[in-house]
DNA sequence: CAGCGATGTTACCGATCAGTAACGTACGGT
DNA sequence: ACCGTACGTTACTGATCGGTAACATCGCTG
């Protein structure tokens, strides 16, 4: 059970440095998608910010809040994302749903995917008490949400049964992403979404 | 970042004694299910196995191959649960597949449930030498190929369009699960999948 | 120049991790 | 009665984990 070890990491770099904290966030943030929460120790993250210890527990609590942090982060940045492929099409719910999964299978077929890092950290945190447990919640709380409230102002026939078979097929992507390096099932995510929401009357 | 740790697990009863391999490989087997395979360490496994980590290592080379063991061991589970399912409806396809979907949503609303467990391990396992994930691989690419042969079996107009969105709804069902305690989007899929099927004319 | 806040350095803590050596014991078959 | 197999016990290794104390240094501002 191997784990990231700090020295393989782009030889801990001093470079660029633009407020410690920013530069051990960002370097966590980027380590924590691509490796996992639990692979990455405080160690792998310090070297690869290139600072150290001692500068990371001066800006963190814990390692705990670094990574409620993080996916609060990642939370925002989705709701950006989310927000900005949906505007080009306001007040047409059914455009805006095939913009966003249009757009997801794009994102999730990428090279660098590792699905979504909100998921993962689901997976990942088995501690009910841990503070990324709510983000993590939440999040996917609200994707459900809007997911129907979309499906709602579509007027389709039944607006919570078309949100939530959206929201499998978009999370049900980010998982098989992880398992199918390229062309993987993923790529038929939108023709799906448009055949539910077809039959939707929608 | 804690942990499950030796202690808290049933109090190491030293009960029912057939075989200490078996017990111990039982043990491992739910507390990876329950609590990731991260989370849970050698020490944890056989506390709660009532046994002692000699005896563990008389059985297994390492926790990495028993690790894989278990992927193997929950694969083997799901297709026998998979032919179950599907065996009362031979050559009836469609029926097949409802069958399927109204077993997982089933299954996956169980309060016990985390998921599937080698989904969660593909996010767990960020090693790509570690032996489980070959499992892993092998496991989620069978599932599409049997879902696209049914798709096909059912003349769907498209069989790999269709395959794949299946396999997205199931998958989806069990990530949601992780973070939808119950009457999650889960319990959509089965009318999302009889819709998808339904348009393409199956 | 003085002083202060932000950072780096080194060395440490106790806990836990996966894994091993050496030895003791209980039982079952022959 | 003997012996081998299976198992338990204790103690240990070296690495890594998250987290901390004490002290040195840098650069900016007054």
């Amino acid at each position: 059970m191997s784990v990231v070890r700090p020295e393989d990491l782009s030889l801990c770099e001093p470079a660029a440095k633009p407020r410690v904290r920013d530069r051990i966030f960002e370097t966590a943030c980027e380590l924590f998608y691509r490796h996992g929460i639990r692979a990455v120790g405080i160690d792998a993250i310090v070297c690869a910010a290139g600072t150290n210890k001692m500068s990371f527990y001066r800006s963190f609590p814990s390692k705990d809040e670094l990574v409620a942090d993080y996916l609060r982060y990642k939370d925002a940045h989705f709701w950006t994302w989310w927000d900005g492929v949906v505007a080009p099409f306001d007040g047409a719910p059914r455009q805006q749903v095939e913009a966003l999964f249009a757009a997801h299978v794009n994102k999730t077929c990428s090279k660098e995917s590792r699905g979504c890092g909100l998921a993962n950290a689901a997976v990942e945190i088995v501690e009910d008490d841990h503070p990324g447990r709510a983000v993590v919640v939440s999040h996917k709380s609200e994707i459900r949400r809007r997911f129907r409230a979309l499906a709602s102002a579509m007027q389709a026939r039944d607006p919570e049964q078309l949100g939530d078979a959206l929201m499998l097929l978009m999370e049900g992507g980010y998982l098989a992403r992880l398992t199918f390096p390229k062309g993987g099932p993923v790529t038929s995510a939108l023709v799906a979404a448009r055949t539910l929401m077809d039959a939707h009357g929608a």
